[in-house]
DNA sequence: ACCTGAACACCGTTCAAGT
DNA sequence: ACCTGAACACCGTTCAAGT
């Protein structure tokens, strides 16, 4: 059989949705094929791009149209949304996508758009980025823990949400935190 | 020979800090104390635990005595610097801490004693556990790609410091939004 | 209590060779 | 251009057996 990139990354988001990140291996994903594992490597140069592709394809299924007449804050919370919803769409999706940015050969995307929306409030580049990573680390940790909880919930029959220790409301408390910062340096600053 | 856990945990934040966490398995602890690796599982359960004891030890190695009479913001600005000294002290700390941290097992204290210098602002339980979430979330992204640059730059000879994408300077901007954040919740709230 | 020795079931990656 | 086959250098974990 003969494979272009895109069948090889459709394969690896059934493997990782039905299995988990842990068996989410090259070989795994060559067996499935039908190939031989180094003929994976004809198209990714290894695992590390072929799971930036993976990531970046999950991103861009959980992608919603943007509405640019909102304001610049209503904006940080829709793409913080968005972005929580594609973590949360297939299995370890949170970790996966927390992972690849954090070796820098995907998710590039999330920290530009919010750095965009934090630019639109009149903020300067420097400040702009900073907030946007404090609101992406945030989402990337709250998320993988609300993944890590909803996972563990629904292999057992433990309930542990009522407790909210990673919750959907408590995703909205910590975000409104940060742009309460943000907006407070906004009144501060000139606009 | 005949090793304690204490040895063992020893050995392993020694391979962590000169080889990094990749190096850092099972058989290469063992091999360097001199063991067949399944000695190893006498001591712990898992590779798990080992590292969970492992982060909590570095956790230990970085903490400073806590100065009880500053106020709750300037405990928590405390706190966050010192959880930042105890990722940045060894190599990898910082990915294994968060990753300890996600999974579980150990670095409970952080999220504790956090939640219990928010409390002091007055807060009741459930928010002052959201807030500071929000806190140990961003410290633990903001570090790990601060230790991430860092290290990257400390083999090749590129210097993005001038950049500051996840430098000293932003750590202290984004903590503060989120301290701005809390701290407009407490004047609203009744203190 | 602490460790050995051997095994099981895996990994990512390289590389010459095939079509 | 895309893949095979074989190999290299590893993993975590289990378990009977030894002292």
């Amino acid at each position: 059989m003969r494979y272009r990139r895109a069948d090889i990354v459709e394969r690896a988001v059934g493997i990782l949705d039905q299995y988990g990140l842990p068996d989410l291996s090259m070989r795994r994903i060559a067996g499935e094929l039908g190939l031989q594992p180094s003929a994976l490597y004809h198209h990714f140069a290894n695992k590390q791009e072929l799971l930036a592709v993976v990531a970046d394809e999950l991103l861009e299924r959980g992608a919603r149209p943007a509405a640019e007449t909102v304001s610049w804050d209503q904006q940080v919370v829709a793409l913080s949304h968005e972005l929580r919803e594609a973590m949360l769409a297939y299995r370890d999706g949170a970790e996966l996508i927390a992972t690849v940015h954090a070796f820098g050969l995907g998710v590039h995307a999330p920290s530009r758009r919010l750095t965009e929306a934090v630019r639109r409030a009149g903020f300067d580049e420097v400040f702009a980025r900073a907030a946007a990573m404090t609101v992406l680390h945030f989402v990337f940790g709250h998320v993988s823990d609300e993944q890590t909880h909803l996972q563990a919930n629904s292999v057992g029959a433990i309930d542990d949400a009522p407790l909210d220790r990673a919750g959907a409301g408590s995703f909205d408390l910590g975000l409104s935190l940060i742009l309460d910062g943000i907006r407070q340096r906004q009144t501060q600053a000139a606009v």
